[in-house]
DNA sequence: TCAGAAACATACTAAATAGTATTTTTTGTA
DNA sequence: TACAAAAAATACTATTTAGTATGTTTCTGA
């Protein structure tokens, strides 16, 4: 990697570490420019606005971490309804790039932006969309296997764990506390349980 | 009521609207102001600062939103599963104090807000918690009149219905569509027909 | 009716903000 | 090694922001 490809990543990385923490918003290029040591030119280099800058983390930072943590593993595991399961799980307890009290990286993000920018919408569409065709596709697997019945409605099942997904982050964060992660992940399984 | 108190009421239901369609941060006073067709001295007169207007906000609109639109409804239907997927219904699909392309208040608030402002945090955990109170009590009533099985945690049903509520809330405003409230409802009615 | 307080209006300020113009340094390569 | 382009540093600017200081008007009760 050249160098200045490695500057470029290391404010991204950084910038995306301080809005994940603080919000969009709130955190302010001075900001970013002080925690990453980069002067203001270097960074105007790289990214010719904040907004640039902020599309960029969802697509370099966000989309691989979608790639390798919510969507290969469904892809590894042999049980369907085992690999949602253990994906959530992974994703709520396990995983150390994800904190309680922050939240979802992308949920933050779509509540913040969405309302007024089209292009953070757009990118963010793209991750939700991919995501999606991950799940469903594993519900797809299990009716095919026989795992889970014929009568399940792969893409209404997808949303509905999506959805319990997203909101769980957002009151592990409000309450800061993994407690409520673990109520959630015990009628997930129950619900899961009920598609065989 | 007195006119400073209508004038101060005014402020926050256009402010709240403001916020609710821009988000808090990028909603100024300035904005607020323009709108409201209040000078800045009264608005300071009536608020000491924008945080304590957010608060007010929380507590004055949003707080008797929940009492009303949340709450209520799950006490009035004789049925408690039914209470619960009305609600939802109501909420999701004719509800039009809220709109789809802008989330649920509530949820906006606790994103944007939660991670630098305990005050606000402390008062979205009351309403949330208030929340909580009404649906667990709403289950544990179908537990006593045998309308839900007896081994059914309420506690973690509520914790997994109310985060289902909040997700979706992000995934409607993210496709900008309903569409996805409808897939979210038919498998909260199945989930919800697992329980009796 | 009039004094004093409540309610609102006006004009400002200091700080923060995203972004720019210009210069300097570093780097690859002919 | 010279030199052009890439990369980074510096110093600035215009605007926006929350908030304040200091008025003026309106109301209310003795």
């Amino acid at each position: 990697m050249k160098k200045a490809e490695a500057t470029r990543l290391m404010i991204l990385q950084k910038a995306f570490e301080l809005i994940y923490v603080k919000g969009y918003q709130t955190t302010s290029i001075d900001d970013i420019i002080a925690t990453t040591k980069v002067t203001k030119g270097a960074f105007y280099y790289h990214f010719k606005s904040k907004d640039e800058m902020g599309l960029a983390i969802i697509n370099e930072i966000l989309k691989p971490t979608l790639t390798n943590s919510f969507i290969e593993p469904l892809q590894t595991e042999e049980n369907p309804l085992d690999a949602i399961y253990n994906l959530m799980d992974n994703l709520l307890m396990k995983n150390d790039f994800l904190k309680v009290e922050y939240g979802c990286p992308a949920s933050n993000f779509t509540q913040e932006m969405t309302p007024w920018n089209s292009e953070f919408n757009k990118a963010l569409n793209v991750l939700t969309q991919e995501w999606t065709k991950a799940i469903t596709a594993t519900i797809e697997r299990g009716k095919k296997s026989d795992t889970i019945r014929k009568d399940v409605n792969a893409k209404q099942v997808t949303i509905f764990v999506m959805s319990g997904y997203w909101g769980i982050r957002n009151l592990g964060k409000l309450e800061n506390s993994k407690k409520v992660y673990v109520s959630y992940l015990k009628q997930l399984k129950i619900y899961l349980d009920s598609l065989k």
